[in-house]
DNA sequence: TTGAGTGATTCAATCGAATGATTAACATTG
DNA sequence: CAATGTTAATCATTCGATTGAATCACTCAA
């Protein structure tokens, strides 16, 4: 069973990438049960078989893509996983501060609603969140765990609260949550504004609203410079 | 085909409602395609066939238990919604608006995490949502369309926006997602802070933060009489 | 250069199990 | 009895998985 001899370039490892990255569209846009193997396939351009040959079954498939989804996570929000880490050594003034934040919840909704949420990664977490499987460790260890730390120690920065409080984690929490409504409680919004899905005006617009509320839940000053 | 002579009371309306129950309950669990009609009726105490007899196949049944969590739903938010029509009338001070946000950002997040979210009322409407069906429309109009416009109404007169603007709604949005983070990113902070679900005490702790920081967002003081 | 050999990969056909739905017989109630 | 409700057995279909043969890319001896 399995892997290949060569692990790039080769025709077997292009097939792999097709099947996990429809695997992580097909999965995320309707979830585990509702797809089936052919779906997968159909979706990859790959065979039915294919599946049991590369992941060992539906099950393997799903992780695979699970590890794309956290790899594909971490990459995105690594400069700005940095540049908490730098702001968490230092102790910044609340101009720095209100800098950094803006940046942080501005990609963070643009994450969700963008370039990252592109192919349903971000659909793709929320529904291993809604039943946590095999697949929900590799997410969180490999992803989740490190934007939540990180976004907890700028809340807990700005709030002056201990970065290691349950209370501080739970505010960033809190905060997360007000650019992941716009994810997973899209429809309501859309059919309360009126349209289809997000323009690319409405996600700026989005955005701004995340930033200023975070911002004045933190009490930070809104950034004046570009 | 289907229906009963009495509607309440009956033989039949019994396991009727009990299909009801057990349907929010395994389908906001589990999801629609991971449940069959064998584990519904066995999780309703019924035998298979009743589901076809009562809502004529695996899909009425879902539709019927749409519109039992719209209902509860309704019923639930009834006097939260209640207050903010009132106050939407009248054009309040910031500590009379104030009091009313810190019960509905309460209520919001008990409803999602409480008495409402028993029987994954809650966790059956975020499911709808991450592939709207049906049973959306049903969900939105009977349920979902009144909160958010009530909660918007709340945002439009503490922050000084028209209360039909699409800003209004937005922000709305964003502050409901303060809640919704912790229904439906639960696993996370649950690893986060090393539980492995919320204790009530947990629960007070987060409704603390939420209604703190919309206050703090919507610049309104912090309500000091009880 | 060739071409048989070799392992990697793809494919159509098929498997048993599980799915939602249907049926006809059975039970309960008034 | 007649209406309503319940049940076990069974239907055709679809599911994930398996199979064995066909196709591909490459090696190396002739």
């Amino acid at each position: 069973m399995g892997a290949s001899k060569q692990d790039d370039g080769g025709r077997g490892e292009a097939t792999r990438r097709r099947l996990i990255e429809a695997a992580v569209r097909v999965f995320g846009e309707n979830g585990y049960h509702a797809v089936g193997t052919r779906d997968l396939a159909n979706a990859a351009g790959a065979n039915q078989a294919a599946i049991q040959y590369y992941f060992g079954g539906k099950d393997g498939l799903h992780k695979a893509a699970a590890a794309e989804v956290a790899a594909a996570g971490c990459a995105a929000f690594a400069p700005l996983v940095a540049r908490l880490e730098t702001a968490r050594a230092q102790s910044l003034g609340r101009d720095a501060l209100a800098l950094i934040a803006r940046d942080v919840f501005s990609g963070l909704t643009r994450g969700l609603l963008g370039a990252f949420g592109e192919g349903f990664r971000a659909e793709f977490i929320v529904r291993e969140q809604l039943h946590p499987g095999p697949a929900f460790d590799i997410l969180y260890e490999g992803y989740l765990r490190v934007v939540h730390e990180s976004v907890t120690s700028l809340v807990a920065s700005a709030r002056g609260l201990g970065p290691r409080t349950a209370r501080a984690a739970i505010e960033a929490h809190a905060l997360i949550g007000t650019a992941l409504a716009f994810l997973v409680a899209r429809p309501v919004l859309c059919r309360r504004l009126g349209c289809e899905s997000y323009s690319p005006r409405r996600v700026s617009e989005i955005e701004d609203a995340v930033v200023t509320l975070a911002l004045r839940a933190l009490g930070l000053p809104e950034p004046s410079e570009v």
